[in-house]
DNA sequence: ACCCAGGGTCATA
DNA sequence: TATGACCATGGG
């Protein structure tokens, strides 16, 4: 980036105002650090409320852990996470990667343990879990400081004219990281707030943007998609 | 009857 | 590096 001092007080002060103006997130929605696991494939492509039938699926099942997914019947498996679509792909994803932590770690505690690092590398080279998928499940079940992109940032980063919005992953992701404190609280709460800023103010489909709070920035309706 | 949603993989040029 | 096909459900 050009002009990183700027670049780091425009971020600090859209942070601000998207925490005074929608206040804590407290994300994310799980109960627990393996229940994030979870959701964060199920959900991907896909909307949360899917994914909110699928998880309750499984718990009604009893079936909301890792051993009683690893050891799952794999057409069981998707006839339970069926409504959150791929239903055939995510569930082998999931029991794979589930077997696989068991296997590597023993459990998530013990996941919580190893060097952030490490555990990035790990996870992208599972079958289906990518960038996005392997930083929510570092942040938000791993405790591990990691900045989350997805489309909602995109499309706000685009609306802030702070970036196009189409660039790839990693580059977007050196952004927040290089300009901002080096905090996994902050990280969440700041995707958290960009996630929620995209659903309910920023849609293509509510393009005036009267209320958003950031048109005292540079909110452009006309850039959000690229 | 569309359109799309908190992606990822693989094949192709 | 970049685009396209594919995976599939449920709500607007």
């Amino acid at each position: 980036m050009k002009k990183p001092r700027r670049m780091r007080a425009k971020l600090m002060r859209v942070y601000r105002d998207l925490a005074r103006h929608f206040g804590p997130q407290h994300w994310w929605p799980a109960r627990t650090p393996f229940e994030v696991m979870v959701g964060a494939i199920l959900t991907q492509n896909t909307a949360w409320s899917n994914v909110e039938k699928a998880i309750a699926n499984l718990r009604a099942a009893r079936a909301l852990a890792p051993r009683a997914i690893a050891e799952m019947d794999l057409r069981r498996l998707a006839r339970l996470v069926r409504p959150s679509g791929y239903y055939n792909q995510k569930a082998k994803r999931l029991r794979d990667f589930i077997r696989w932590m068991l296997d590597r770690y023993g459990s998530v505690a013990a996941m919580r343990r190893a060097p952030a690092a490490r555990l990035r590398a790990e996870l992208l080279a599972r079958n289906g879990i990518g960038p996005e998928t392997a930083d929510s499940i570092l942040l938000y079940a791993l405790g591990k400081r990691s900045f989350v992109i997805d489309a909602y940032t995109r499309r706000a980063l685009a609306r802030l004219g702070l970036a196009r919005g189409s660039e790839p992953y990693e580059e977007l992701r050196d952004l927040f990281e290089r300009n901002l404190p080096r905090s996994k609280e902050l990280y969440g709460e700041y995707h958290a707030l960009l996630v929620v800023l995209g659903k309910d103010l920023c849609r293509k489909k509510n393009p005036s943007c009267e209320t958003c709070p950031l048109v005292r920035h540079k909110c452009n309706p006309l850039r959000t998609q690229a």
